[in-house]
DNA sequence: TGTACATCAGTGAACGCGCGTTCACTGATGTAC
DNA sequence: TGTACATCAGTGAACGCGCGTTCACTGATGTAC
């Protein structure tokens, strides 16, 4: 690839945002987490390999902060879902639209965030992290508003979200792997997902 | 590792048996995917890796016989599972159960089967096949009996099957990709994501 | 019963690969005097 | 205004690694005559 131009003094950082963002590109062109090498961000980028390590510890680090600004989109997307009912209930249910279609639309980043070995993972950003974050936690809280207007259908918030999260990764996760199995129409599969977690999870609302 | 004594001639497929044998003795033990390299089982096996290559193709070939027989024996808990049981609402609950057990008990062998790339996947274990695999059959005939008990919610046996399928698979895909999340205890899981499926799919018996 | 020979199971050594990472360095740029 | 110097961004070359795989081979064993 051509030289990047050098950065002035004081300016270095700029290429933190470059390498992020050419790691990415190239994750979403091959959806293959293997062709994201070192030397293959650093030709990208227009820099050799040594630099990275200026700006990332190691090649896992660099993979997962990747990973957790895709994250963040999802979290974006997430919360637009649920922002766009009044019904507690619709939300969880478009926030469960919303999941599905980025998952099968990002497939390599959620296998990555989602399918990889936790032994990969870089200390910062451990599982026990995920339970914080703003994308699940926003699902708990859209859950608690449901079981507040009494239309949950088990005792405890926490645990129907984790149910309806496992629900949706079952869907995405094994879509994802086994692209080639004889799934029903897609439009269809997620609407038979969504009505079952929801039907199981949730009560009608009182007229 | 100590020597193999040679094959008498004509006794050459023995050796394969001890190269799958070790194979997944090594899977197990390990819990590693990279853990099973070629040199790795031939030096279990005592033997030079260059032997391997007159049993097994390649690399993805050895790995996916080593699946396949962990495969066979899934459908043998599951079998077992769904024949204890006249019910056929019960018989599929079981089989959730098992299903669930089995995946948590052979983790890195699941992540295998289920969870990686189907890039990976030689030609002769395709995905396709995967709906046609015994344990996957099986599943869809004891949904199709309690679909002709008339205790089936909706109309396609072959989509509840899905269903069901994705929804153990959530489950013990997420708690293996994702240890330290907060799970709740594993008993209390299972159950409820069990429950949670069949309310969701099934009708209780007409008394 | 003996011997030459084909066959078969497995060997020893090496190939080439691309990788993550390290090290000592260079040269442009801003700054202090 | 000029110059010496410290700093900083990035380089070039190489290390060591373990891997999957290939190749020409060896030597024991069964078999045909």
């Amino acid at each position: 690839m051509s030289a990047r131009v050098r950065s002035r003094r004081g300016q270095g950082e700029s290429l933190r945002d470059d390498i992020l963002a050419a790691a990415q590109a190239l994750l979403v062109e091959t959806q293959s987490e293997d062709a994201v090498s070192i030397r293959a961000v650093a030709d990208r980028v227009g820099v050799t390999p040594p630099s990275i390590y200026r700006h990332f510890e190691d090649k896992a680090t660099l993979l997962f902060a990747v990973c957790m600004t895709e994250f963040d989109r999802l979290d974006v997307e997430l919360r637009a879902a649920l922002a766009c009912h009044d019904d507690p209930v619709e939300a969880v249910i478009a926030c469960g639209r919303a999941y599905v279609q980025f998952g099968l639309a990002n497939p390599e980043t959620y296998r990555i965030m989602f399918m990889g070995s936790s032994e990969w993972t870089p200390d910062q950003y451990r599982d026990e992290l995920m339970a914080d974050h703003a994308a699940f936690t926003g699902l708990v809280e859209a859950v608690g508003r449901a079981s507040d207007a009494g239309r949950l259908r088990i005792a405890d918030p926490m645990m129907a979200a984790v149910l309806l999260f496992q629900g949706v990764h079952g869907m995405v996760s094994l879509r994802i792997a086994k692209p080639n199995f004889p799934w029903p129409d897609v439009e269809t599969h997620i609407d038979l997902t969504i009505a079952t977690m929801g039907d199981a999870l949730f009560l009608d609302a009182p007229e």
